[in-house]
DNA sequence: CTGTTAGCGCGTTCAT
DNA sequence: ATGAACGCGCTAACAG
């Protein structure tokens, strides 16, 4: 390509060289208005020419929408998250929606800032995982957004109060049948580990691990459970190194704090106890290097449906031009998905001390 | 706040309302030239009571640039990357710049496009791992968008006839020790895994790999090698499910391609085999899973230091304005970091078949 | 079918 | 110390 070492070429470069004027080529660029064949010719050829590419962000100002999408997730780096991401990223391009990344670290007040600086961006859709702390939420200022023409589609945590369109997980269901699982198999000295009950998804789970528990008359003691967000891992650590190093550690660790698998398995084995053939875990991360050490995981259809579930909804929304539809709420269905590494014993069941 | 459902209030509304120029507004909020105390007073009151906020883009074009940072990455859902991302967030997000993220699935036509459409964003430097795979590479574009005043920052694979700032690792070393490690412990029936050596990263991979063998003395067969790009993971497993079930097994694996590990592991177990039991793994991932089960990581320090690192050149050559230095070139070390569960015993020393 | 004109929201001279 | 005017690059409404 002949290129010089000049400024980027603009529109106003390609009409000059094309002999007509911006209005022309900008219509055969956006193919708007009628163009006759033989002018559009000459302003493609003006075009590759010139090397022309439209500036993204004169585009933004100039409708007052950009192409970006604003994406704001707790933490990129759990593996959830990078998957989701991955996934809209692939749907969205298609459409030629480029997608800017925010963490907000799990606080409701940062989140708040993130949306803020986003929307200067014009973003043509807001794509969220909600915070819902104990520093409360952004409900209330994501309807508004909605309400003013943005649409905002909610991932994985459906906040109280919300209407927006949101894919969730069906917390409950897969809990329910988590708990019941390990039930079933005799285990009665088992550990409880989640967030705690004040919100949503944590209010869920806690329901349905009750739930179970009653089902099979079963009781566990506060000493074996521990209910702390997200943020407090090192409480989270503390509790599990300590139960691994009783004289008769739990026989099993139900543990429904997402994302903490990893480093479970890590304390675990530091202590000399090996999984599951010492502690069965039982959860709700989809992480591969789990799954080959016996590791029941429930979070199944996984990450991919989801994904593209909310990625798809995303897209509809960001094409509406305007007129959104009534919020959406779709729900996950989630299934049991027991991977067990092939000859290997699970431990025997036990009875627990009554309480 | 008292918000009414108008729309979003302009830097004109601003001025309007403080009774001043839309400049002088623009003055008091760039901290630029001289404003009467009494002046920023009144502006600074409008601002808060009309809820102002200076749209980004409108800013980005009359700028000619944005606070955006373009970044490129293979695939987002990698840890290394993804743990990239959000340490590269943190930090740019001190200086007030927003990333804008894409994958370029190692391909690097794809990567191409990617840039050329970050460019229409006026984005204030591009943040990069680049491909280097059969289909070529961008290191001449790369240049020339840093000739034309735009940083560029690459991470992790350094490129042929690169120009740009870089933070890599030391390939050659860290395999080089791994590789050793390996041979120490005795074992010689062994099976080697690893991009090709038709680029730079897996050209040093196998040197190292290579030396480490000549000096003990070993050869590795052919068909206890695998040497595909990261992309082709489809041979990759079915190599290793070949090696897996072999009535004699490799009683060590060593892998330098990055990211597949966790595949790996899920396929031994699948095979009925045990990790390090009855194969042992080496590797330069850095997977807390993995960690628990006895597996020798030698990536270390790992991905905060390479990351922190490119972060802070990224934002000192983003906040250059204009004059860039001398493209400048970081390896960082790399140590082995050996993790073994306790109580565990590695698997004897073989005696491999004569070649 | 095509050119002219007027913004989009803000930074930046250049006067005053 | 402040305001008027122009331009960033492009779209859209209005004429012809």
């Amino acid at each position: 390509m002949g290129e010089k070492s000049m400024a980027k070429a603009t529109i106003r470069d390609v009409a000059q060289q094309a002999g007509v004027s911006q209005s022309t080529v900008s219509r055969v660029l956006n193919k708007t208005g009628y163009v006759s064949d033989e002018t559009r010719m000459r302003v493609q050829r003006a075009v590759e020419l010139l090397d022309y590419s439209p500036s993204a962000i004169a585009v933004g100002l100039s409708k007052s929408r950009s192409r970006i999408i604003g994406v704001i997730v707790p933490q990129i780096f759990a593996s959830f998250f990078s998957e989701l991401f991955y996934i809209a990223d692939r749907i969205a391009e298609q459409y030629d929606y480029r997608l800017l990344l925010c963490n907000s670290d799990a606080n409701a007040e940062r989140e708040r800032r993130l949306i803020d600086d986003l929307l200067s961006y014009q973003i043509a859709a807001l794509f969220i995982t909600p915070v819902d702390g104990r520093d409360g939420n952004n409900a209330e200022y994501l309807n508004s957004i909605r309400r003013s023409g943005t649409p905002v589609v909610c991932v994985d945590r459906e906040l109280p109060g919300i209407q927006c369109d949101g894919v969730y997980i069906d917390n409950f269901g897969a809990c329910y049948e988590a708990t019941r699982e390990v039930l079933a198999h005799g285990w009665r000295n088992i550990a409880y580990m989640a967030d705690p009950p004040v919100y949503a998804p944590g209010r869920q789970r806690l329901r349905a691990f009750e739930a179970a528990c009653r089902e099979f008359g079963v009781v566990v003691p506060e000493e074996n459970r521990m209910l702390v967000p997200i943020e407090a891992w090192e409480k989270r650590e503390s509790f599990l190194r300590e139960i691994v190093s009783r004289k008769n550690p739990p026989k099993a660790i139900i543990n429904f704090s997402k994302g903490w698998d990893a480093s479970m398995m890590r304390i675990i084995a530091s202590a000399g106890l090996r999984v599951p053939e010492d502690i069965f875990l039982t959860g709700l991360d989809d992480d591969g290097a789990l799954q080959a050490y016996g590791y029941y995981v429930n979070y199944t259809p996984g990450t991919l449906v989801i994904a593209t579930s909310a990625a798809n909804l995303l897209m509809e929304r960001t094409l509406c031009e305007g007129k959104l539809p009534e919020p959406t709420r779709e729900t996950i269905e989630t299934h049991l998905h027991s991977v067990l590494r092939s000859g290997i014993e699970l431990p025997p069941p036990d009875v627990s001390p009554a309480p």
